[in-house]
RNA sequence: CGCGGGGUGGAGCAGCCUGGUAGCUCGUUGGGCUCAUAACCCAAAGGUCGUCAGUUCAAAUCUGGCCCCCGCAA
């Protein structure tokens, strides 16, 4: 049987377990990536994760700021793919460049569709307090993530997972799903199924505002709030002396905390910050510029520093 | 030249501005108390203060170069 041609279209680290395989099991014959951009401190210009991995292999890289453009297109119908691969590549696509492979445009989204269609899916799924996730294949139609589902496969989401730990397992899932969907799909194997409008969701793109957290919601959404959006874009809080703290890691504590919500205390040993229910245990956090630390060294370092608990934080609770 | 913070015994921090005995909390080791303990008490070990050079009678502290780490922004 003669190698799939593909043009694959991605960008982060989240594409790279697929393109590692596509590399593999087929031919790709173009990558397509958003152009380098500045990044880091000092602003240097890097390339993305999938164009660093494709060069390495000698794969042609294309990085156009449009790929909805006459000449790109004119430039993948000469390339003949059998497929196009789109993961996390971060432009939208015009029909035309759809329309192009001889068996479809194959989009790989990192959630349970049509739940959670759109930019931020994993980190929704977490704060929404969804049991499970997962990863789709679908085809790829001019409205966002609407496309006919291919494939899918399931994880559950355990109560220590993060969205880091979640992006982690749904981008080798996604990989995995990948060389079925191409084979089924020209085999004619597979069988697209249209989405349930009803049941369709919208993970909005997260900001950077969303770090605040509200510590006057329960326990268990400051919960999935800190493992939602770690690690980015985080969750803060500030005390009124001015120390801006970003919790890293932590949980539901096992024993409540008194005193009024909104305070940051020491019980037995334990940093804990007292919520609208109950008590958040900080495993993990990090001062503003200063390194990430266990809840055990920062406690140590305050009574070096002189400062001592409780502490009451900046914010009003809803 | 994007903005900023930092490198001090094993860990996390203070001291630096206003040069002149190395401090705090924890850990480690030994001893004590206790039925017992991660608790408490006593004692001890452990640091060329990132690195190179300069200023000075004297530098963790002031000046300049270099190396490394981190936050923001993207």
């Amino acid at each position: 049987m003669s190698r799939m041609r593909v043009v694959f279209m991605g960008t982060p680290e989240f594409s790279v377990p697929t393109l590692q395989l596509l590399i593999r099991e087929t031919e790709v014959v173009a990558v397509y990536t958003q152009p380098d951009r500045p990044v880091g401190r000092g602003l240097k210009l890097q390339p993305s994760p999938v164009k660093a991995l494709a060069q390495s292999h000698g794969i042609p890289v294309f990085t156009p700021e449009r790929v909805s453009v006459p000449e790109e297109i004119d430039r993948i119908r000469s390339l003949a793919p059998d497929f196009s691969v789109v993961v996390a590549y971060g432009q939208i696509l015009k029909p035309e460049v759809i329309g192009v492979p001889k068996y479809g445009t194959i989009n790989i989204h990192s959630s349970l569709l049509p739940r959670w269609r759109g930019a931020a899916p994993i980190q929704w799924a977490i704060l929404s307090g969804d049991r499970e996730t997962g990863v789709s294949t679908m085809l790829i139609v001019p409205k966002l993530d609407a496309g006919d589902i291919l494939l899918q496969e399931a994880t559950p989401i355990q109560a220590d997972d993060t969205a880091e730990t979640i992006h982690d397992r749904l981008s080798a899932m996604g990989a995995r799903l990948i060389l079925p969907t191409l084979e089924g799909m020209r085999n004619g194997t597979i069988t697209p199924r249209a989405q349930d409008e009803s049941q369709v969701t919208y993970a909005k793109k997260l900001v950077k505002e969303m770090e605040q957290l509200d510590w006057g919601v329960g326990v268990g959404q400051v919960d999935l709030q800190v493992r939602g959006l770690y690690p980015w874009p985080g969750t803060r809080i500030e005390t009124l002396e001015g120390l801006r703290i970003k919790i890293k890691k932590g949980r539901p504590a096992e024993t409540p905390a008194t005193g009024n919500a909104g305070t940051l205390q020491e019980c037995f040993g334990r940093l804990v910050l007292k919520c609208g229910d109950g008590a958040y245990e900080i495993l993990e956090l990090q001062e503003e510029g200063k390194k990430t630390v266990s809840a055990g060294e920062y406690l140590n370092g305050m009574r070096g520093r002189g400062l001592s608990l409780p502490m009451t934080l900046k914010g009003n609770p809803t």
